[in-house]
DNA sequence: TAAGATAAGAGGGACAT
DNA sequence: ATGTCAGTCTTATCTTA
């Protein structure tokens, strides 16, 4: 058993199946202002961290220096971090710029349980969020918006496939307020980004969709072969991912149906389809009729 | 009931004006 | 700067097996 320490994911160091990788996230959306309030309202399994709130900062932002990779942190990268920790421990806001700050923070905090993020990944999103505040990108801009799109590039930034849509979700932000800011991130911070690997996207499925090992195996062979082919570019990959699983699966005769795979991958049961159907054409797979099994149950 | 088909609409990139 | 165009994805609805 691993666990990465980029994605927060745990999975089998042999086989890379991710066994658990989310918290459950239907419960209410709602905003707290106090502990109790958030107490009162907070789902159960809420990590006992999070509930002693006065903790603060200090118990987001680790205290080992080195970034999500491992590596040691740049002197400006480290003198950052401790300057993050230590303003958590003043009882007074100095200047907009930690009030934003401190804002920015709290909503963080909501949004690393959600979606399951792990420490190093806030730490990058305060970086981001800090370089986004000195160059004054926060003037005329909500915190949420804001916050949510740093937290999504460094999601991008470290692989871990989280994707728009459910960032902007969570945060209860437009996707396309978030995917505005986003933008505006890449380019005042001169950055660029690697398309999000699907290879990472289709652990994630598979495990949500209770596909198995096998099917799992083949759909990324599938993928690459699309790799190849260069069909892939400019599509979404999440919905490249999806479908090359229900391919996998078809081909398999494993019992499954679009739209579990379209829930699990986020994307719609049109998108998978496709996909699907362009993977088949191009790569010319027979598809085997479906064997209808009488199984009595779905489960 | 799942899968396929089709149409309308949104949002963004490329390109020209 | 602004408008147009092609391509992608989503939502919704209807048909098919």
């Amino acid at each position: 058993m691993v666990t990465d320490g980029v994605t927060g994911e745990r999975f089998c160091g042999g086989c890379g199946f991710v066994i658990t990788e989310r918290v459950d996230n239907s419960g209410p959306d709602l905003r707290a202002f106090s502990k109790e309030e958030y107490d009162d309202k907070a789902r159960t399994g809420m990590p006992t961290s999070l509930a002693v709130h006065d903790m603060g900062l200090a118990t987001i932002i680790g205290h080992e220096n080195s970034d999500s990779t491992g590596k040691p942190l740049s002197a400006s990268m480290k003198s950052t971090i401790k300057r993050l920790r230590t303003w958590d421990g003043r009882s007074q806001v100095h200047s907009s710029i930690d009030k934003n700050f401190r804002q920015a923070f709290s909503e963080l905090d909501r949004l690393k349980d959600k979606l399951a993020i792990s420490d190093s990944l806030i730490e990058k999103t305060a970086y981001i969020y800090r370089k986004a505040l000195e160059k004054g990108l926060a003037k005329g801009r909500s915190i949420p918006g804001l916050i949510a799109a740093a937290l999504y590039l460094a999601c991008r930034d470290t692989g871990t496939p989280r994707t728009l849509s459910e960032v902007a979700r969570q945060i209860n932000v437009k996707r396309k307020d978030v995917s505005r800011c986003y933008r505006l991130l890449l380019q005042e911070l001169d950055l660029t980004m690697p398309v999000l690997d699907p290879v990472r996207c289709m652990s994630r499925i598979a495990s949500e969709a209770g596909l198995s090992e096998k099917v799992k195996r083949q759909a990324l062979t599938i993928l690459e072969d699309a790799n190849n082919m260069e069909i892939t570019a400019g599509k979404d990959p999440m919905g490249l991912a999806a479908a090359a699983l229900y391919l996998s699966c078809t081909m398999n005769n494993e019992d499954t149906t679009q739209k579990v795979i379209a829930l699990a991958a986020g994307v719609t049961e049109v998108t998978i389809r496709n996909r699907y159907k362009g993977l088949k054409e191009s790569l010319n797979i027979q598809v085997p009729n479906k064997i209808k099994l009488n199984l009595g149950t779905n489960f």
